[in-house]
DNA sequence: CGGAATCCTGCCTGATACTG
DNA sequence: CAGTATCAGGCAGGATTCCG
């Protein structure tokens, strides 16, 4: 029974979740998703899937705690699927799900502008560190 | 004036810095902005400056600490410029940059996916946690 | 109003060792 | 290979107090 305009609704629907307010679930998810481990998990499986070892490798530093726990939420949260293939020994893979695929999209622009404002950043930063 | 193409600026500026290795600065780079309090800081500047309270009144729950923090640490990157009008009080603005709105646009994708797709993940979550 | 300084808690993170 | 388990430390982050 709408008795809105679909103007309303979208006003409503937007309304739903706000980031910007403590309590709202999508505030918590804003904080999981702003993880450079995300960013990079994501970033790694753009081109296809991978093995946990072949993660492990491209991102470089990882610690196979923090590893395995992002994959655990990606996986939780519906971003990436885990596939067991039951070889000797076992083989496990990551793949993004469509749902993964499209926060991989917002995601690797993060990324990129870290690569590619790099020097403006540093520029900035040692203007502001020669002042007294 | 530009020495190289744009395609060709692209291409250095990306084998220059990498984020996937451990020891470049823009994976530094990619944990700082990859942060809650950085994309609702500079969400909330989107439509233009703000004073301090606004700011704390905008962002609900952030601690004076941690805003404080990520609007020094921003201003030091140069994604956003702090100025101090001598009124009685004082009246302290931030407004975004150039390069932070490059970011903020980003940003803003970050936390409206949060938002836009966060019944999706709910409903992965409950089906998750329902497995034996 | 817009902070700075301080204290304190906890959980995030890394290192190490063990397993199927 | 792909994890799990455990332990220890460091710092993120909140609460409180004080200042120009």
């Amino acid at each position: 029974m709408p008795t809105m305009t679909a103007a309303q609704r979208r006003a409503a629907d937007k309304a739903e979740y706000d980031a910007f307010l403590a309590q709202c679930p999508s505030r918590q998810l804003l904080d999981r998703i702003s993880d450079k481990w995300v960013t990079l998990v994501l970033a790694a499986l753009e081109d296809g899937p991978l093995r946990y070892s072949q993660l492990a490798r491209t991102i470089a530093g990882v610690s196979q705690k923090m590893l395995t726990q992002t994959l655990r939420s990606l996986e939780r949260d519906g971003l990436l699927t885990r596939t067991v293939t039951a070889t000797v020994p076992v083989t496990v893979t990551y793949e993004l799900t469509e749902l993964g695929r499209s926060l991989q999209a917002v995601l690797t622009g993060l990324k990129g502008w870290a690569e590619s404002h790099m020097d403006q950043v540093l520029s900035a930063r040692s203007s502001y560190d020669a002042q007294p």
